[in-house]
RNA sequence: GCCCCGUUCGUCUAGCGGCCCAGGACGCUGGCCUCUCACGCCGGAAGCACGGGUUCGAAUCCCGUACGGGGUACCA
């Protein structure tokens, strides 16, 4: 059997990790099997569907490399991948499902199914099945009245199992399932139909999912059960729930979290491969002593019994410090490529970025690739050797604490013995300072270099002060010094 | 209320009856390296929710309890 399995967002605000999560798994299992990962837009929902949003989705995708084989943008055998173009599928697999009486029409009113639970005293909350044999009389004399029927399917006596691929078995006795809609009155289909009939037509395999949706399993079983018999399904698949991904205070990361924007992280700077390690270690492990791994070795282990079956919080360090070891694991070519994007975006480099820019990138790269944990930290770390004298500015913190009246005697020092100074190179610069600050002075190195630093990258924080001189030039570097000291 | 799922260091996890007086990672912390910051390296504190079983032997199996989460719609 060829492994199919989909992932299903609704197109509405801005994608969640754990949609992120849910993909990620699903991706992985079906490379794992050499199957088909299918990928479909429930936009059902038109008032909350968006085009920004879909947007967002399939920009998202790609950035991640979460490459789909049948879906938007791509076609496939099953298309149209959007719901809200399978209209017929669905009005088609209803209207076989009632002529088999699987469903049945139901006119109550909540109020009435309410005040029949309450004199009845049943602990079940849902639909009593009132409806399930009316006679034609009292339909009839429903819709005299002008009531419009919802389409409920009729659940079976008994109990439902099923093995979960997460959690093992399952059982549900269905006298606490009750009967469900699978379409509004107006016509509309509901999720309940939509979702197991799309994932019927094209033929899934494998249900990999959040655990919210554990507990309407059963219902579906059922339905699919009745879309087996009719010829709708060619098998029932298989499911697997995924555990929660946690916010702060064991809650399910909100949408209102800024934590849970997927797309946010690559403003922040993440590697895609640095989120998705991260993202695979909330419900999966690749080793006992490792936790930073390719994709190609995700593809190559996951094994979806091997899926955690509980919830997991998100914590944003850890989900720094995995895509700090992946930042580690770039080459230097790599790591500017990546930084680029960056760099321009902020205005340290032009658009496109120039010779000599691309020059002085090249020979800056070695000094910060060991020093930055996220791709936008370049910014900060390299802007210094690309902007202009004019624009040059120092961080007024940093030059109230170190270029003060002893800073500034420092710096003093510095640019007299630097002004002299024959070769430019980082060996001779470090030579000077040497001996003119902290042998001459006998200052401590980072009172000596602190100043100077200061004056040079504008920041307490900098690649090597040595390197970053050389690199700058000598009459850049000496007209710091200058501007420095007031 | 009722149904379902879950419970190993603060956090993410390894563990699927003896290899575990529980291993790794992040974080925290002591130190080394050092021109700042990082990186790297060495060390430390920190956990099997509780109670009963089963067994020669339980973090691992069973049953309760507690706690957490989800569901209970003409939402998805």
């Amino acid at each position: 059997m060829t492994v199919r399995v989909r992932m299903a967002p609704s197109p509405t605000g801005s994608p969640h990790v754990g949609l992120v999560r849910t993909a990620l798994f699903n991706w992985a299992f079906a490379r794992h099997h050499g199957g088909t990962f299918v990928f479909r837009i429930e936009d059902t929902d038109r008032e909350r569907s968006t085009q920004e949003s879909y947007d967002a989705i399939i920009d998202l995708m790609r950035w991640l490399g979460l490459d789909w084989d049948e879906g938007p943008e791509v076609g496939g055998p099953h298309a149209p991948y959007f719901q809200s173009e399978r209209g017929d599928l669905y009005r088609d697999a209803l209207e076989r499902l009632a002529a088999s009486s699987y469903t049945y029409d139901c006119f109550c009113t909540n109020e009435e199914v309410d005040a029949r639970r309450k004199d009845s005293g049943s602990k079940v909350m849902g639909y009593d099945g009132f409806c399930r044999e009316l006679s034609a009389e009292q339909r009839a004399a429903f819709e005299a009245e002008g009531r419009k029927p919802v389409v409920r399917f009729r659940m079976p006596d008994g109990s439902i199992t099923w093995h979960d691929l997460v959690r093992g078995e399952v059982t549900f006795e269905t006298r606490f399932v009750p009967d469900y809609a699978l379409c509004r009155a107006n016509g509309d289909p509901l999720y309940t139909l939509v979702n197991p009939v799309d994932d019927a037509y094209m033929e899934i395999t494998h249900v990999l999912r959040g655990e919210d949706l554990l507990s309407s399993t059963p219902r579906q079983l059922a339905l699919y059960d009745a879309l087996v018999e009719l010829g709708i399904a060619k098998q029932t698949p298989e499911f697997g729930h995924l555990p929660y991904v946690m916010g702060e205070g064991n809650k399910k990361l909100s949408k209102r979290d800024p934590e849970a924007h997927a797309l946010a992280y690559r403003e922040q700077g993440f590697l895609p491969e640095g989120l998705l390690n991260y993202l695979a270690l909330l419900g999966w492990a690749i080793a006992a002593d490792r936790d930073v791994f390719s994709m190609e070795e995700m593809v190559a282990a996951f094994d979806i019994a091997d899926v955690n079956p509980n919830p997991a919080r998100f914590d944003i360090k850890k989900a720094e410090a995995i895509n700090a070891s992946h930042m580690r694991l770039l080459s230097l070519d790599e790591m500017t490529d990546r930084v680029l994007p960056y760099l321009k975006s902020a205005g340290v480099v032009s658009d496109p970025v120039t010779d000599a820019d691309a020059r002085l990138l090249e020979l800056a790269m070695p000094l910060v690739a060991e020093r930055i944990n996220k791709l936008t930290e370049s910014v900060d770390m390299l802007g210094f050797l690309f902007v202009s004298e004019d624009d040059f500015v120092v961080d007024p913190a940093d030059a109230e604490k170190f270029l003060d009246d002893d800073g500034r005697a420092v710096v003093r020092r510095a640019l007299e013995r630097l002004s002299g100074l024959d070769e430019w190179s980082s060996a001779a610069i470090q030579e000077a300072l040497q001996a003119e600050l902290v042998e001459a002075m006998g200052l401590k190195p980072r009172n000596a270099f602190g100043p100077v630093r200061v004056a040079i990258s504008g920041r307490r924080v900098s690649p090597p002060l040595f390197e970053s001189m050389e690199l700058l030039g000598r009459d850049r570097s000496l007209a710091r010094l200058q501007s420095a000291l007031g």
